[in-house]
DNA sequence: TTTACCTCATAACAGTTGTTATAAATTAGA
DNA sequence: TCTAATTTATAACAACTGTTATGAGGTAAA
């Protein structure tokens, strides 16, 4: 905990002597954002509680995006970047069944963080409903991610690790859609799904793919 | 479409003969309230805009419930309402593995209604980031129909048409979670992951746990 | 008809929202 | 230090929200 506010201290030391750009300012409110989201609900993410939450105005916030809007889209795009980047870390330094399994159970919510980053992906999802223009959006990041397991999944299957008569783009289906069937549960079922059987669920299924 | 006019004229007539009871009002409103869901959105749907719906003023709607809170909460039960419903439609007159299989289709998004049902509850689940009472009362909802899926497992096991090995609860948890995922994924991967695959993904996972 | 009751239209209320303009404060460059 | 630009605070705006009260219209029983 006193670790923690030395932390803090030193990091707003830092950000008193050297100013964040355009760039850090906008991630800053994206993750003020969050923080409302996940203790409020999105609809009660208003642009004066995001400026309360930076301990600032209005003002800091709407000079930085355009309308909510675009602030909407920013912080939806992070949970995607996010995402990925926890990805590509988990799948570094692994290869083989290992490294499918690894790119998996990134996806899971089995620390506090990626349980935040649930919460917040879930609130954006349901406020897609009924909104075209954002659902394509969670389709584009879906699809990205589904691609990238595709593509483990052939390598996988040049190297003969799984089945030959697997399809690629339909297991990933199944995987993306075990993967997310997950994650939501944990939200709903948190008291009878916990940490380690989301895990042996995940392991288990690809265990049925290998040769 | 001239069919759906008579039918609609018919039942209008109907409503004018016949006075609709408190409780038959309620569903009316709830279902008006789905609508403005799936077409403009949770955060849309106000109270003026689900009296449009159904062609009157807010009194229309303020009379029957007390307060938007309770609205929504309604309109959220009758979500799992109609799911269970057709679950219990779906396993009538079925028996053995086909009975499992039965059970966990009724829950995919394989028609209109269906697909209409899900947007609802994804946008509930999204409204429920932040609010614990409504992600409670998500809980409780999965919770009963993870209870009947373990139930029928359990038969499954004693009938020995799985495997003895399996934990019920534990595959309840897998099962649920993964036509979770498949619904889910009907709505961010609409294009890739269509009616046949997420029939096929869910039967095929059913036969991991044959004996 | 008179009475009571249920249903709903109308309107007003205070509170909150996103947006915008303006001015103050702060920082960076010369 | 002086100037220009960036950043943020303040305030006002119209639009929309849920809630509530009041009265009109219709129905059913006496």
């Amino acid at each position: 905990m006193i670790l923690c506010q030395w932390i803090g201290f030193i990091a707003a030391a830092i950000a008193w002597v050297v100013p964040m750009s355009q760039k850090d300012r906008r991630l800053e409110v994206s993750e003020a954002a969050w923080r409302v989201i996940v203790r409020e609900g999105l609809d009660r993410t208003s642009l004066r509680a995001i400026a309360q939450e930076m301990n600032c105005t209005t003002g800091g916030v709407t000079h930085y995006f355009r309308n909510k809007q675009a602030l909407i889209l920013f912080a939806l795009h992070q949970v995607t970047e996010r995402l990925k980047e926890r990805m590509q870390a988990a799948i570094e330094n692994v290869s083989g069944i290992d490294q499918l399994v690894a790119m998996l159970l990134s996806f899971l919510p089995l620390d506090r963080e990626r349980q935040e980053i649930l919460r917040v992906w879930v609130a954006f999802l349901g406020y897609a409903v009924g909104r075209d223009a954002l659902m394509a959006e969670h389709q584009q990041s879906a699809a990205q991610l589904r691609q990238a397991i595709v593509q483990v999944l052939t390598i996988l299957q040049e190297k003969q690790l799984i089945r030959a008569n697997l399809n690629p783009e339909v297991e990933a289906n199944a995987l993306l859609a075990l993967v997310n069937g997950v994650s939501l549960d944990s939200l709903i079922q948190a008291e009878s799904l916990n940490l380690d059987q989301q895990e042996v669920i995940v392991r288990r299924y690809v265990g049925t793919l290998l040769v």
